[in-house]
DNA sequence: AATCCTCGTTCGACGATACCGAACGTGCCG
DNA sequence: CGGCACGTTCGGTATCGTCGAACGAGGATT
């Protein structure tokens, strides 16, 4: 593997909402790495746009990762019609309403909508990377894979253990993915965060090939799925927005032109 | 300059709204690099997950990019503010605005509002990347930056001429900057696009410094700036955003300004 | 079913290039 | 004025990314 792209995200990734700024020093000690190769190493991302200079010698993360982000988003098909969707669930339920892709075996939160006035501020947030073993929104995800790939990932990483309720063995996992097929759909009791439950189910692309996870979440003791039919309205939404994707022959419009300088 | 991350970008410019997704050889091809290369190069970027392998050997952009980009905006503390406020304009006067911060020479649109129903899409799209010179935000953020810098930039990398009114030299561009500062505002009279027009006002930061600029967009042929006040409406705008920013005393002339040299 | 083509990946020796300690210039504080 | 911490520059060295060739897996055509 490349040590250099390897060091790159290593760099990127000490940005974070607590510490969005870093000068080359504090950089260099946090990650061991000798002061000269970090100040190579991020002046060369700041030429490239991946950083910005901020005053006083500071660097911030950089507006081409937004502008590759935006591209990708662009380029998700199903996230114009699952926020369509999404809202509707959260104005009927008014409970908060996730959407999900898998990335390796953690969850990466696309899309987040929340009811207003907002219940409470879950750990999850849009942009967000959560060990999918644990939700809903990740076990539908997981379910869906190849149980090698996975079960490989995960005796490299581990599977964090998050409350009493989390699943953390491989065995344990496996027989719960065997039920979400079956079922069609995940609940999550209590394993991300105690006190908060929800029901996930599958968007299918196109190719019927599993591309999201949409949930909704509930307060665990306002959570009463034999009573609610949470699970019916989730299962119609994720088929919703399925079936956005399904016609396949839809051709995007011609933009006019993209201008860029050189 | 590393010759890897260079690579690394031009990979990931590969992916756009057009070409989502590449196979290795249509990447090697491109970008005139070896098989092997490539293939290692989009292997290596798979793993750390800024690119994703798609089916049939496909590759396209990866979440982590999504999720970088989400702490950037997350630490963008003018972004929420400036959102209202751009709802407000948008729904007064009924026309498409803009939020735009520089990077480089080129100005990096964050958040783009259009009123309902959309007149047209214009050029601009969130997360795009235009030429600074030839716009109204564009405009207003060169000229509070350091002209020097600017200028060499754009001695490297030219002036496009996107319409018969786009600026085209540097003098010109000095002049107009200047105007601008003396203004406080900036025009845009068919220069990004024939038949618009937009008005563009600076927002400041907590320490005085212009880190972004919002632009109310009009089509040509209903752009009278002497009749209406967008002008008023925008400044207003760009100030209650940097108000936002900055509870701190912003002393309104900035006395260590830039003069020009050729 | 067999053949051919194209794809993505692997391999290993080579040579470009990222690496790092030391030195430099700068701004800040005492 | 002098000490300190910062970001940057520099050049020799060894690492590590590079690239042609070979490999194995699919798809399509015959």
């Amino acid at each position: 593997m490349s040590r250099t792209i390897d060091k790159v995200m290593r760099v990127l990734d000490l940005f974070s909402l607590e510490r969005p700024e870093w000068g080359v020093s504090e950089a260099a000690k946090a990650l061991g790495f000798p002061k000269s190769t970090t100040s190579e190493l991020m002046s060369d991302l700041a030429d490239q746009r991946l950083l910005s200079r901020a005053t006083k010698g500071k660097y911030r993360l950089g507006w081409r990762l937004f502008e590759l982000s935006q591209t990708l988003l662009d380029t998700t098909e199903f996230r114009m019609e699952a926020r369509r969707v999404m809202e509707e669930l959260v104005g009927c339920w008014r409970e908060t309403v996730h959407l999900a892709v898998l990335d390796g075996v953690q969850a990466v939160y696309v899309e987040k909508l929340q009811p207003t006035p907002a219940v409470k501020i879950w750990i999850s947030r849009t942009g967000a990377r959560l060990p999918a073993h644990c939700s809903g929104v990740g076990k539908v995800l997981l379910a869906h894979s190849k149980w090698e790939h996975i079960a490989a990932l995960f005796e490299d990483q581990g599977m964090p253990t998050l409350t009493h309720n989390t699943i953390t063995t491989l065995d344990a996992l496996a027989e719960e993915l065997e039920r979400v097929r079956e079922l069609g759909y995940a609940h999550d009791h209590e394993e991300t965060l105690v006190g908060l439950c929800c029901v996930a189910a599958p968007v299918h692309g196109s190719g019927g090939e599993v591309i999201a996870a949409v949930s909704l979440s509930v307060p665990a003791y306002r959570f009463c799925p034999n009573e609610d039919n949470y699970t019916a309205a989730i299962l119609d939404a994720a088929r919703r927005i399925s079936e956005s994707a399904g016609p396949e022959l839809q051709e995007s419009p011609d933009y006019e032109m993209e201008v860029q300088g050189t």
